[in-house]
DNA sequence: GGTTATATTGATCAAGTGATCAATAACCAT
DNA sequence: ATGGTTATTGATCACTTGATCAATATAACC
């Protein structure tokens, strides 16, 4: 019983959030045309009807997913009360650990993204781009803090800490997806302060 | 036109070399029944005879790429001769960062085996075991470390200290295969030794 | 050389996929 | 109303996947 019913374009973003709801339920290996068809309580083919492709659904799927989740650092304004240019970058790092159980689903849909990016290079380039920016979203903070007291960093660029910053949140990241339970904000941020405790002559 | 030609387990291994094969050049995704068995010369039945299922190759695949690659600061000899504890965990550090860009692909297969992981517990597990093994193989130099100058080290455990090596490794291991073009383990651990340079005052 | 055991094949099945498309119902303008 | 436009359907095709299995070629044994 063919017909229409929403002629507007509610029905594109309808379908992308049923898309996004099966995701987030099932992964993306179960985001198939005839899933978020039924889903979003339509046909079939009502989906290629909208967006021309599941490649094309997914990939603004991705673009949805970047613009509504990875936001890195976000904010600087709500950290410039604090002075002291080390504990803004922990702070930072901290937010952004913070945020990863609580959008655990969405995490590991990013993973999955990426071994999506495997056969499909446009969503390799937005992963990617999406990764950078993300690092670079450090540098600012990375930068203060290597400036604060050249002496004492020496040696340490501010693409360099950056990049460790990033990779820190990053590799939490994963430990979120893998095991969840187990994960622990505290421990985590406890660990990554010890590590800079460590006294130089000892490590060099 | 059947007939046997290598009647020991030849095949088997054969096999699994060429699963390996594909899923070096195309990814774990790529890796199916019939994909295997033509990268082997052999038919597509002949998988199921030795592997009852894909997911059983998949399994051994994984066993054979733990053993032959994520060696986590194997041969404690070879850093025997260096007498400072903090240079000795340095260098077992560095030694598999540096080990990262070379098994690039290896390094990817992991992070494909931790995504399907997620679905699948018998990996999940085996992966678990795997990155526990590998953190508590630091333990030994982290104790070392700990140990030479309990004062200077207050409050610091060797369980904790591994853990932030693992870590740091794995971060660079997301690095690698998220974007192995910026990464950089001259970089990587130049920034690691200067944070370790670090006052604790800065960054509490 | 005949017999038996087994490794190997290739055809085949069922399930699921993306995608296409003619048919059709709802809406709008006239 | 009436016709035209468009959103919507569901059947359908081609294809890939994991898996099964009877048939069979090869080797080993006596």
């Amino acid at each position: 019983m063919p017909g229409r019913r929403a002629p507007e374009e509610e029905r594109r973003e309808a379908i992308l959030r049923a898309a996004f709801a099966v995701a987030a339920r099932e992964r993306l290996g179960a985001v198939t045309a005839r899933a978020v068809a039924a889903e979003a309580g339509v046909s079939a083919g009502l989906v290629f009807f909208y967006f021309e492709s599941v490649d094309g659904l997914l990939v603004e799927l991705l673009d949805w997913l970047l613009a509504h989740t990875i936001v890195a650092a976000d904010s600087p304004d709500r950290l410039s009360h604090i002075a002291d240019p080390g504990a803004r970058m922990m702070l930072a790092i901290r937010r952004d650990v913070e945020w990863l159980p609580v959008q655990r689903e969405r995490v590991e849909l990013f993973f999955d993204y990426w071994v999506l990016g495997t056969r499909h290079p446009g969503i390799r380039r937005k992963i990617r781009s999406a990764l950078t920016r993300y690092r670079d979203a450090f540098q600012p903070l990375a930068r203060a803090l290597v400036d604060s007291d050249p002496e004492r960093y020496g040696g340490m660029t501010a693409e360099g800490l950056a990049s460790v910053a990033a990779g820190f949140v990053e590799g939490c990241a994963l430990q979120v997806v893998m095991d969840p339970a187990q994960f622990d904000v505290e421990r985590s941020m406890a660990t990554l302060a010890a590590l800079v405790r460590a006294p130089a002559s000892s490590l060099a």
